[in-house]
RNA sequence: UGCCCCGUGGUGUAAUUGGCAACACGUCUGACUCUGGAUCAGAAAAGUUCAGGUUCGAGCCCUGACGGGGCAACCA
């Protein structure tokens, strides 16, 4: 094992301590459980480097397995998007793709198992009644009146449960172990109960279905994984678990071992997979992979490489201690990645339309401008300038406060990578709106050419002749509230941004960008990372706005208002 | 009122396992810049929830408070 810089996490300390005991015959085994029930999202692409990052850390394995032990919540859809998601950020499962449901026979012997050895029983009381006897946290249970039958009963019982005999409901399977516990998972929780539903994979095979608890560490055994990962809240299962494995471990086996850490929460946004679907279903975003939702595939389709997302999950960490992450570190991922890899590009958003005067008319020049100042191996392009430009709207004002050192009238700026210009004059409507401005140029000052001239500012532009028409949605955080969930009382869809979504059309792109593909990403100089959105439709172009770029500019104006 | 877990700058994570608290994000200066980006330099910001105890010495160990979270689905 090469020594490491850095320090470990509580994890991997448990992990190198049982390495160091000689535990699991050096063997690191984990696994990725998720429930198809829904969308993955970036609380799950922790969990998902988590598992996968120790498993390569430490040269062992992990496994994706389906935890679909309740046919009515879970669907094929799903099970797809996983899989998807899980190799687009990067990992490798090989051929161990399992499922829960792969274990139902397994899972049911040893459920027979425990009624023959006491361990188990078939209660006949509905839920609300086995609900009421569970006492409180703070007033122990009370036993059921079928507690005591005998395991020839419970084992016929039991597979007439198996075979059809009664309905949802009537009779449930209960492991024997406690019913004062002050722990409430193990005041005799149910391991089986009847559903008569058809299964995304066993079909109709089953009408009993088994619960989570004597599912997952089952299923970590049979697998043999060494150290399962779970989220805090299941830390009071962890008896249960440990129980459960006790009546069917066989003593030199890899014994898997339960270790739980802090799910990811981030500000600004829910993290449910129950909240995302109502989202969802409500209409208020367009589909799982709305580029707002904090799904794996919203991001991917917002622009987020799998690299950032990696680097994120790294650097949050791993720890037991509830948290809230600010999602400025998530976007500082995203720019600090596309920085090095982005092509910038020049796109301009709001057009404001700029005519140089001693232009010749009908000239084009091409102008060659560098595809990314971070990387010189991106090479140069070529971008065609003319008469009349575009530039953004936002980088001209009449009268403009202190330190704007973009245009103004009887400014100056550079254009970025052509010449300097000169506002002479801003054109007006009857409503008083600037519509053009009047410019001259100096010829001297060409990019290139060795002038010598400085102006403060530089800006992007679009030569109006040659630009491409284009959609841009720029995105903000979903909800105005750092905690839309931490509202007693109050719903968290009332704190959605209204204006999480603006949709920009008649933008002007460099010819460059006619051509693209989805998911392509660029950096829109002076404004942001785009990617280009899967509606895009040849010669119409849709982009994303990933994030922009940070503005410092911004912050003053808002410092002032 | 039971059981379990957690408590270090605004946020998140560290601290060679007892040696006078570091890194990142964010914030704020300034330099540089043909992206007000990037980069570079610097600053503010915690004395580790509190109170005792052990020790030459405690964020790390012990005790007790306080604060936060989780647990009573035939969900996972």
């Amino acid at each position: 094992m090469e020594e490491k810089r850095s320090s470990l996490n509580f994890i991997e300390q448990i992990i190198t301590d049982d390495l160091r005991a000689g535990k699991n015959n050096g063997k690191v085994h984990t696994r990725f459980p998720p429930e198809p029930n829904g969308y993955l999202h970036i609380g799950h692409a922790k969990s998902i480097c988590l598992n996968f990052g120790l498993a390569r850390k430490y040269g062992g394995k992990c496994n994706l397995r389906y935890d679909d032990t309740n046919p009515t919540k879970e669907e094929q859809e799903y099970v797809d998007s996983i899989r998807e998601d899980i190799r687009w950020l990067g990992f490798d499962w090989e051929d161990r793709e399992f499922y829960a449901s792969d274990y139902f026979d397994q899972l049911y012997a040893w459920a027979e198992k425990m009624i023959m050895d006491g361990k188990a029983y078939v209660d006949d009381q509905s839920a609300e009644q086995i609900a009421e006897q569970k006492g409180t946290p703070t007033v122990p249970g009370k036993e059921s009146p079928y507690r005591s039958r005998s395991p020839e009963e419970n084992l016929r019982l039991f597979r007439e449960m198996r075979d059809g005999k009664y309905g949802e409901g009537e009779k449930v399977l209960r492991a024997r172990i406690d019913m004062a516990s002050p722990n409430m998972h193990m005041r005799d929780p149910i391991m089986y109960r009847i559903m008569h539903r058809s299964h995304h994979r066993t079909g109709d095979k089953w009408c009993v279905y088994p619960m989570y608890d004597f599912a997952h560490g089952q299923s970590d055994y049979i697998e043999g994984v060494t150290h399962s990962v779970c989220t805090l809240e299941f830390e009071v299962h962890r008896p249960l678990y440990d129980w459960f494995l006790d009546q069917v471990y066989t003593p030199g086996t890899v014994r898997p071992r339960q270790i739980e850490f802090a799910r990811l929460n981030l500000n600004y946004t829910v993290m449910s997979k129950r909240r995302l679907l109502e989202l969802v279903q409500m209409g208020i975003v367009k589909g799982w992979d709305d580029p707002r939702m904090p799904t794996i595939s919203g991001l991917r389709r917002r622009g987020y490489t799998p690299e950032s997302i990696r680097v994120f999950a790294e650097k949050v960490g791993v720890t037991k201690t509830d948290s809230v992450i600010d999602v400025s570190l998530l976007e500082h991922s995203v720019r600090d990645d596309l920085n090095k890899k982005a092509p910038r590009v020049m796109g301009v958003l709001r057009p404001l339309k700029v005519v140089i005067e001693n232009y010749p008319e009908g000239k084009v020049e091409m102008l060659e401008t560098v595809n990314n100042p971070e990387d010189e191996s991106m090479g140069t392009r070529q971008v065609p300038f003319s008469r009349e430009l575009y530039i953004e709207q936002d980088d001209f004002m009449e009268d403009p406060p202190k330190k704007f050192f973009r245009l103004r009238p009887g400014g100056e700026v550079r254009l970025k990578s052509a010449y300097i210009i000169r506002c002479e004059k801003a054109v007006k409507n009857e409503k008083g709106e600037i519509i053009e401005l009047r410019c001259t140029y100096d010829p001297d000052t060409r990019s290139g050419s060795g002038a010598q001239r400085k102006v403060k500012g530089t800006l992007h532009w679009v030569s109006a002749a040659h630009a491409i028409d284009a959609e841009v949605r720029l995105y903000d955080r979903l909800f105005n509230d750092p905690d839309p969930m931490g509202h007693k009382d109050r719903d968290f869809k009332e704190f959605l941004n209204p204006d999480s979504l603006k949709i920009i059309t008649g933008c002007k792109l460099e010819p460059r960008l006619g051509n693209v593909r989805p998911l392509d990403k660029f950096q829109f100089q002076r404004i942001g990372y785009f990617c280009v959105d899967p509606d895009s439709t040849p010669g119409k172009p849709v982009f994303n706005q990933t994030v922009p770029l940070k503005d410092t500019w911004g912050k003053v104006v808002n410092r002032g208002s």
